[in-house]
DNA sequence: TCTGGGGTCCTAGGACCC
DNA sequence: TCTGGGGTCCTAGGACCC
């Protein structure tokens, strides 16, 4: 059997754990420069504010209902779900962290009757020791665990934990579901199907596989056999990433070479760093930056740059000059940027390196220095040493006006809360 | 005026091979 | 006039996820 753990309202949960007063309270998370809500309390779901809304579209309803918005605070989400993972993973051999507020789990090792209560104890047990609700379900497959989720979150008689056991139960919980809402279910799939009369999972579960298979290929089908409880999508512990991305919408659009240049090589030492912490190294970079899709007014450019390196690296200073050298290649003067992002691609193991014969960098050397600057930053903090380049002017061009402190990770916040 | 960020997998089609 | 068939590899773009 499948658990699927689910922190409820994740970023709102995390900002409630410091902030208690707001329980009861509609709160919303929002994305960069406090664009969009990507995190509602089940407050600000009742007064309908949807998932993705912009903010200035919402504004009036804001300020009406006294709805409290908060930047984004990625260093303490991303704490906060480590504490709750870490818990999850101490009572299960078989992991996977699918996002950050989702995990699933094997639970074979407790016997079937005692599964139930196993997972009630978890909730409860993460609720004290973290103060993030979670939602827990049981099934047969990944996609019924996440079917189960769902009403273990909705229906507060379930406690935080709903089994899809029996077919009594799956049929049940399926004629319920509406097939949207299914793991795997996107838009065009979710039109595709109701285009043939088909609107609970249950519908869909009855059709036959060559329906699934011909109408939406082989997700599809792996989706139809899920349903049905075949488990085919098994549990994948801790991959390397095969990307790794760090992109950025600014406030207002940029012009500026320098400052586009400031903001790409941090982007590429924010990516290196995570490639590091992998033990990989990348062959691949690639540099965009790209006009506002939603300005109709001015021309839009996007400008893409790949590079393929030499030698696979990982490291901050050869990264940063290779994304530098292919941005000025085909950066326009005049134009208003208003994003820019680097990825990193083609990731290998750092044990995997071919080196070359003629290589004219000393590279052992470059990893050591490399090694330092990064303990550097571990013990006095985030940007305590960087590279010239990473800090070519002074000028903000993020907009954060409702973030809260670093309550976890940042030593002079934990301070202020203290006082 | 104001509209996020970071991933994975699959498929179709082109280039190339014999 | 009439111009095959089968395979691999790579890439871009679509769809989906949170």
């Amino acid at each position: 059997m499948f658990a699927l753990a689910d922190c409820n309202n994740f970023f709102v949960s995390c900002e409630r754990v410091f902030r208690p007063d707001l329980e009861g309270r509609p709160v919303v998370v929002l994305s960069g420069n406090d664009g969009c809500v990507v995190s509602r309390s089940n407050e600000a779901k009742a007064l309908g504010i949807p998932m993705g809304a912009p903010l200035y579209q919402i504004k009036a309803l804001v300020e009406q209902e006294g709805v409290v918005c908060f930047s984004s605070n990625f260093s303490l989400y991303g704490d906060l779900s480590d504490r709750v993972m870490f818990i999850l993973r101490k009572h299960t051999s078989r992991f996977e962290q699918y996002s950050i507020d989702e995990s699933f789990f094997n639970i074979d090792h407790v016997p079937a009757e005692e599964q139930k209560a196993y997972c009630e104890k978890l909730v409860r047990d993460i609720r004290k020791g973290v103060g993030i609700p979670i939602s827990i379900g049981i099934a047969s497959s990944k996609t019924l665990a996440k079917v189960a989720s769902k009403y273990a979150k909705k229906y507060p008689g379930y406690h935080g934990v709903c089994e899809i056991r029996t077919e009594q139960q799956r049929i049940k919980a399926l004629s319920g579901f509406e097939i949207g809402d299914v793991w795997g279910i996107g838009r065009k799939a979710k039109a595709k199907l109701q285009a043939a009369r088909i609107s609970t999972a249950l519908q869909f579960a009855e059709k036959s596989s060559l329906f699934a298979q011909n109408m939406l290929h082989k997700p599809g089908l792996l989706t139809w056999q899920e349903l049905n409880g075949q488990d085919v999508i098994d549990i994948t512990e801790l991959p390397l990433k095969q990307s790794i991305t760090t992109s950025r919408t600014f406030a207002t659009a940029i012009t500026e070479q320098s400052l586009l240049e400031e903001q790409i090589a941090n982007f590429c030492a924010h990516c290196a760093r995570q490639l590091r912490t992998q033990k990989s190294v990348a062959q691949q970079l690639l540099v965009y930056v790209h006009t506002s899709p939603f300005r109709t007014d001015i021309e839009q450019h996007y400008l893409s740059e790949l590079v393929t390196l030499p030698i696979a690296t990982a490291n901050n200073q050869e990264l940063i000059n290779y994304a530098l050298a292919a941005f000025r290649r085909s950066y326009r003067p005049g134009v208003l940027y208003k994003k820019a992002g680097v990825v990193l691609l083609k990731i290998i193991p750092e044990a995997a390196v071919v080196p070359d014969l003629f290589d004219t960098h000393d590279r052992a050397k470059e990893n050591r220095l490399q090694r330092v600057l990064d303990r550097i930053e571990d013990r006095q903090g985030k940007r305590a040493i960087i590279y010239g380049s990473q800090l070519a002017s002074d000028k903000t061009v993020y907009k954060n006006e409702h973030k809260s402190p670093l309550y976890t990770t940042d030593i002079r916040d934990i301070i202020t809360l203290k006082v």
